[in-house]
DNA sequence: AGCACGCCGACT
DNA sequence: GTCGGCGTGCTC
């Protein structure tokens, strides 16, 4: 009998494709396990095993799989249908969603390497010249990788290079994958097996007399065993003995000393374990615990509403204990610009090492081991303190599940498929595992609120902040009228600066929040009114004054910062808006004696990018910070006394549905860092339009009026949660292409839905790397049918794709686009 | 998505 | 003449 495997590849194609396996592998095989497959002309993937069967296909010969990679399945049944959903949900392909839910060393791809022949007689004289470049390289490299060999002839096509001189038997191609996970090995060394006797041993020491620094070693090897049992580590030797690597590596040549590897985790934690104190909870928190547990009782997901320090951890934590103690797995998402220290720390105090995290910032080795620490249900595992992604782990038993700053737009993927909406996808995984689930949040999204008000949701809220502290004290500055009055330092009002001196008199610190990086976003010619653009987007450049640069946010592309205008050649170029470098830069000249730092995306680069500058502020030798939304999350900063917004406009005056809840979220959010401690703090909020709604609504702590207006907004132009919306972006080069393939699409989906259809617009950066860009917005009424609506406009892509001029023009599904 | 194949323009 | 562009089709 055949046997066969369906398997899931890491493309974008919908089918899953089948090979052939023998009967022993059928014996090994299971869904979940990886296996790496040949595909196409040349390439081997990694595939994971979604079924066996055997049932040959009928109309092609299936191919045998290269390789099994796994003994065990690494993915389980539940993750299979959680991807499934995904998928369906999000409109993309289920190897897309494996793609991004396996860490990325799971995922071997072949490489084809380019070897010397040794066999070949090679006649130098007859060789080209870019293939005696290939041939001289080999000379000294004994392998080259293909784009090494691009590189070193400098053409695209290498190909026909590389078959001349498989031709000529020079070269030979050999197609490698490698395992990119290498546990972690610690080298120890003992004593080597010739030497254990007494006799030996003396004799050892008396011929190493001309060798101190080798016989000090050993000395202190034996130091080192008499005081401690356990096995002795090469660095610990080394510095006992105060020697160097060199002088062990001879010991270890001579056969005097052996060394041997252990392979131990990356992901220890280090602090003290089983130190509960959690603080008890105030009477708020206890009624809030109290609810959300009847909540949990009716199986329903719960919206925790509790404003800004209110002190929702403490009963997170609370419900985190009560979950691992019967025994189930916990998972805590956060948005990845949260996941700080400070937090993570919290929560190890609390349960030691069953902590583990799992994020962006982590290297593909700890997140592999976090992977099989969760997979093999290790105590160390129990907990998961993750971004969005720590929704693909392994669990097999969730028992909870937290969705810290629910409200977080961040929580949904944006580039590449699966464009998922974590919260979400966390619900539905909650589901398959019948856990808990609760979403928090001190501003809540317009959508989970309204599920909440009609009973979808549970719901409880916190609405005093923990040991009373006064809700911080917002006052609103008015641009306008500052700068008809020549009020104005800069950027700073007079009641801003004012105050600002006041907060650093009283010894407190002070927060800065300007959303927009670099000095400014725009430079300008006086004369003639041009400004430097972007060569690939439609965007201007921003001035980085750090680097006396211009450069793009969407592309990277930088150019030096030019001395005179480019179009015109007068020396007048002026600056237009201003960014936090600009703000910083100010603000050195107004606070000479204040230590003044910023954080932004320019500043937080690498692993401990953010952890420095918050430690720094943290224990106050920063007492200013000018930063964008990276620090409205999860910083618990004891002594800010004031938070400064020092342009509120760039928020309102964004060009979407949600500008307003999100200004009014991320003007609550940041203004709640300020007073944390019994001291009221103050917010200040400078403004053109002082008057508008959203403010009046943060300065007055107003989330009903802006929920209900907001709605009342989404009712009347049928945004969510009234509808649903699908965004579609069409891309390509070619300007005309992309407005001619727009437009047909936009004209089938009319004719199909009759109404809800917009667009298409361009979006407010239209070209991006040199990409042309259109976007087409679906309005789904809440009745409609989900799946049955999707399936018309995947039929309605077929037809696209069946237009040859329209073929190259990318389709972008993005569901619930927020 | 990659990648090969095949067909056209613009240059060593 | 070839190189390299791009459109087209296929991948078990």
């Amino acid at each position: 009998m055949q046997h066969f495997i369906n398997v899931i590849l890491p493309i974008p194609l919908e089918k899953l494709f089948t090979y052939s396996i023998s009967e022993s592998e059928f014996q090994v095989l299971e869904a979940g396990m990886r296996v790496a497959v040949p595909f196409g002309k040349s390439k081997i993937y990694t595939a994971l095993v979604y079924e066996t069967h055997i049932t040959p296909p009928e109309v092609y010969e299936a191919k045998e799989i290269h390789k099994i990679l796994d003994e065990h399945p690494i993915v389980n049944q539940l993750q299979l249908k959680h991807w499934r959903w995904i998928a369906d949900y999000y409109m993309c392909t289920i190897g897309e969603v494996f793609r991004s839910a396996m860490p990325s060393a799971f995922l071997l791809e072949s490489e084809t390497l380019i070897l010397r022949n040794q066999r070949g007689v090679v006649d130098e004289g007859a060789l080209k010249d870019d293939e005696f470049l290939v041939y001289e390289a080999l000379q000294h490299q004994s392998m080259l990788r293909v784009d090494e060999v691009r590189a070193i002839v400098d053409t695209k096509n290498i190909l026909p290079i590389l078959n001349r001189l498989l031709e000529k038997n020079i070269i030979i191609l050999k197609d490698e994958i490698y395992e990119q996970y290498k546990p972690k090995l610690v080298r120890y060394v003992k004593l080597g097996s010739a030497y254990k006797s007494e006799d030996r041993l003396e004799e050892l020491l008396n011929s190493l007399t001309r060798a101190p620094k080798q016989s000090q070693v050993v000395l202190s090897l034996f130091q080192l065993q008499a005081t401690d049992k356990k096995p002795i580590k090469v660095t610990d030797l080394e510095r006992a003995s105060g020697s160097s690597k060199a002088v062990i590596k001879t010991l270890i040549d001579k056969g005097i000393l052996e060394e041997y590897h252990i392979q131990t985790d990356r992901v220890n934690y280090g602090g003290t374990t089983d130190d509960f104190d959690l603080k008890t909870l105030n009477e708020h928190q206890q009624k809030a615990l109290q609810e959300i547990h009847e909540s949990f009782d009716n199986k329903k997901v719960t919206l925790l509403h509790g404003v800004t320090s209110s002190g929702k951890t403490e009963v997170y934590v609370k419900l985190i204990e009560d979950c691992i103690n019967a025994g189930k797995q916990a998972l805590y998402l956060l948005p990845e610009i949260a996941l700080t220290t400070q937090l993570i720390t919290r929560l190890q105090d609390y349960f030691g090492e069953k902590v583990s995290v799992y994020h962006s910032k982590y290297s593909i080795h700890e997140r592999v081991e976090v992977w099989n620490n969760v997979l093999v249900k290790k105590a160390k595992a129990q907990i998961v303190l993750g971004a969005r992604s720590a929704l693909f782990l392994p669990y097999s038993n969730l028992g909870l599940i937290i969705v810290d700053e629910e409200h977080e737009g961040s929580f949904k993927q944006f580039d590449p498929a699966p464009r998922y909406h974590a919260r979400d996808a966390a619900i539905v995984l909650a589901t398959l595992h019948q856990s808990n689930i609760i979403l928090g949040s001190a501003t809540p999204s317009i959508e989970s609120y309204y599920n909440a008000l009609t009973g979808k949701y549970g719901y409880t809220s916190i609405d005093r902040r923990f040991g009373d502290v006064l809700m911080p004290e917002i006052e609103l500055v008015d641009l306008k009228e500052q700068t008809r009055k020549r009020r104005m330092k800069g950027h700073f009002s007079e009641r801003l600066l004012a105050e600002i001196t006041q907060t650093l008199n009283d010894g407190e610190q002070v927060i800065l929040f300007q959303n927009r990086r670099g000095y400014a976003p725009i430079l300008e010619c006086t004369t003639c009114g041009h400004s430097p653009q972007c060569p690939n987007c439609d965007v201007s450049l921003t001035y980085h004054q750090f680097k006396k640069q211009l450069r793009c946010h969407y592309c990277g592309h930088h150019i030096a910062l030019p001395e005179s205008c480019e179009a015109c050649g007068s020396p007048t170029l002026d600056t237009k808006g201003f960014g936090t470098e600009q703000v910083e830069q100010e603000l050195k000249s107004l606070f000479p004696k204040s230590n003044i730092g910023r954080m932004d995306l320019d500043t937080t680069r690498g692993k401990y990018g953010y952890e420095k500058i918050i430690t720094a502020f943290e224990q106050q030798e920063l007492d200013i910070l000018v930063g964008t939304q990276m620090l409205t999350k999860g910083l618990d900063f004891r002594n800010v006394g004031l938070v400064g917004i020092m342009n509120a406009d760039s928020l309102l005056n964004f060009p979407d549905y949600r500008a307003h809840e999100r200004s009014f979220q991320l003007l609550t959010q940041v203004g709640g860092r300020a007073g944390r401690t019994q001291k009221r703090g103050k917010v200040i909020i400078q403004s053109y339009n002082p008057y508008h709604q959203i403010l009046k609504q943060v300065s007055t702590n107003d989330y009903e009026g802006m929920y209900k207006e907001q709605l009342y907004e989404r009712e009347q132009f049928l945004y969510p949660p009234i509808n649903r919306i699908i965004k579609i972006t069409f891309k390509h080069k070619n300007f005309n292409r992309l407005n001619d393939a727009a437009e047909w699409f936009a004209k089938s989906l009319m004719n199909v839905f009759k109404a809800g259809i917009l667009g298409p617009e361009y979006p407010p950066v239209a070209r991006i790397r040199n990409q042309y860009l259109k976007n087409v917005i679906i309005k789904i009424p809440l009745g409609q049918p989900l799946g049955k609506t999707k399936n018309s406009i995947k039929r309605i892509e077929n037809s696209f794709n069946a237009i040859s001029q329209f073929r190259s023009v990318r389709v972008i599904y993005n569901v619930d686009h927020i």
